[in-house]
DNA sequence: CGTAGCATGTAATGAGTTACATGATTCA
DNA sequence: TGAATCATGTAACTCATTACATGCTACG
């Protein structure tokens, strides 16, 4: 139920109709969470409903602006301090988990591979670094250290497989 | 679509019913893919219509065993040698990017319970690292790493956030 | 004989994706 | 006037979660 919290949060801090809202999931906050317009839609009429938003002018082409209530923010803010959810999914982990049923060759194959994307996008990301404005900060430094850590790992790990192809090679 | 591989995963290494199914998604994967037993039960029945397993001898209590056929482990192996699919999404980030929302004292509090949170888990698993059958070992040393950056990173951001507090008392 | 564990399923609801459908305004 | 952009919505489908419902069997 977080797409409700990534819509307060914009919101919070200004006002924006669903089409400015979309912009903004597009341009930032597609790597982190991801929406589609339908679900825009609706979550902005049920927020509404909630009494968490509300509709203000409505101007031309059928535009609708809504900004955050005192509810809204209420709710944001329990959201934001509130303990880590659990059931996180990681599709990584769970390849690894049984990456052992394919040829040690393959397997080796595939790290390197994730070894190289992972450089590619730390280069991106370093690229960018200084373009980072200042309250988005801590989340791009925890992407930056999550994708350095895959880096390492991955290769790492390639280089232990390799050892014990060569192990049961003698 | 994951779900799906999982399963076929699991019955690539041996042969179950949905319910031994379950006891190694609680046991095992319930960290990296949880899933529920009607999920389960639902997704085996849709793999076998699509003949990517099959039912074998039928036991006691209704029981019904299901084992890979080839067309799973094909599909498996495509699975596992695929690239990362796209649309990971990360509540912890997304929290990150409204941190700024609240007052400064209370997000640093909430920082300094994410570093705790995180040095548990890193105890945690710490303690348990012996334990970690072969095959499950690159799976393990990921989580580990991802865990320590987690931990490392709050520590840094709470001191980073102590000192613009700082800075803006003068 | 009762209960713990084995074993399978359905129904309702919520969340996410893709595709379709429509109309207004700006500007070249 | 035609194309790009602004702007909102609906429908169909898949996936995940929770709760409910049922029945068999081993064993103490």
């Amino acid at each position: 139920m977080s797409l409700r919290h990534a819509v307060l949060g914009l919101l919070a801090r200004e006002p924006g109709s669903g089409y400015d809202l979309m912009k903004l999931f597009d341009d930032s906050l597609r790597t982190v969470w991801p929406a589609t317009q339908s679900q825009l839609y609706g979550e902005l009429s049920r927020l509404a409903d909630a009494g968490l938003v509300r509709v203000g002018a409505s101007g031309g082409r059928g535009r609708k602006e809504y900004s955050i209530t005192d509810a809204g923010r209420t709710e944001l803010r329990t959201w934001l301090l509130s303990g880590p959810s659990r059931g996180a999914r990681s599709e990584m982990l769970l390849r690894l988990c049984f990456l052992g049923q394919v040829e040690p060759a393959e397997a080796r194959a595939y790290l390197r591979h994730q070894a190289e994307l992972a450089a590619k996008e730390l280069a991106e990301l370093e690229a960018v670094e200084r373009l980072v404005p200042e309250h988005g900060r801590l989340a791009f430094e925890l992407g930056l250290r999550h994708v350095r850590v895959r880096q390492e790992w991955a290769a790492w790990a390639e280089e232990r497989l390799a050892e014990s192809v060569a192990s049961m090679a003698e």
